[in-house]
DNA sequence: AATATATACATAAAATTCTTATGCATAAGA
DNA sequence: TCTTATGCATAAGAATTTTATGTATATATT
């Protein structure tokens, strides 16, 4: 996504929380928004959003619902309940990584 | 590593650090080490960590130093004058990695 | 004395995630 | 007309990690 590989395994959790916020998002409005957030930090790639869509839609995290667009198509994702509940352990597991890593690169912050 | 999939990229990251502190260390006590001090959390497999460390050494970041202690070996790991550099990187990005994903997660959290 | 656990290294197959490359199609701008 | 933007998709390859396995010595337990 960047130079940096801090961001491999972020993608779903990104994802994720961006639905969490927006209701419902399709792809390319979700590579948009990501470029716009991050000051073009990160860029997600096609080859990595687009499977993993579909990957969360097999696991029942989301729904799919394709519109008609100015004569293109958009396909729309919503979080189903499933995924609305695994947004919130994704958060979780974001914020205890930080502190997890904090811990281990400053040694003045500890875990108890 | 962890349950969690965040900690993937992390691994050079964590050595280097560990390395910048302690000045020299071998694999299995920075094993124990990352274990102490995230409350163990976080489990370094040995299948990751001694690849690794051959990578980083191949790449000039790392010098090697065997040593028998009570008849067994030890592989005592220092940072090069590059590798020291490469720490002061890969702690910036890891701080960057950290402001971005707060953008992505936290909308107050604005990047200018 | 025998067995299990801890210490210490190593590698190889498989899984996971992502990049890079490619393809198709329509709309808008230069 | 040609390029860029919009919008989706997949496949080959790269990179990193997990899981499994192997070797060997030291220490603790039964």
């Amino acid at each position: 996504m960047s130079n940096a590989k801090l961001y491999k395994g972020s993608l779903v959790t990104i994802i994720l929380k961006l639905l969490n916020e927006h209701d419902k998002m399709y792809g390319y409005e979700i590579t948009q928004r990501v470029k716009e957030i991050t000051k073009n930090e990160l860029k997600i790639t096609e080859g990595a959003l687009y499977p993993s869509l579909h990957k969360l839609e097999a696991e029942g995290l989301l729904d799919v619902e394709v519109l008609k667009v100015d004569n293109r198509l958009r396909k729309y994702y919503k979080l189903t309940e499933k995924g609305t509940q695994e947004t919130v352990n994704k958060l979780a597991e974001l914020e205890n990584y930080i502190k997890t890593m904090r811990a281990l690169v400053n040694p003045k912050f500890r875990l108890e």
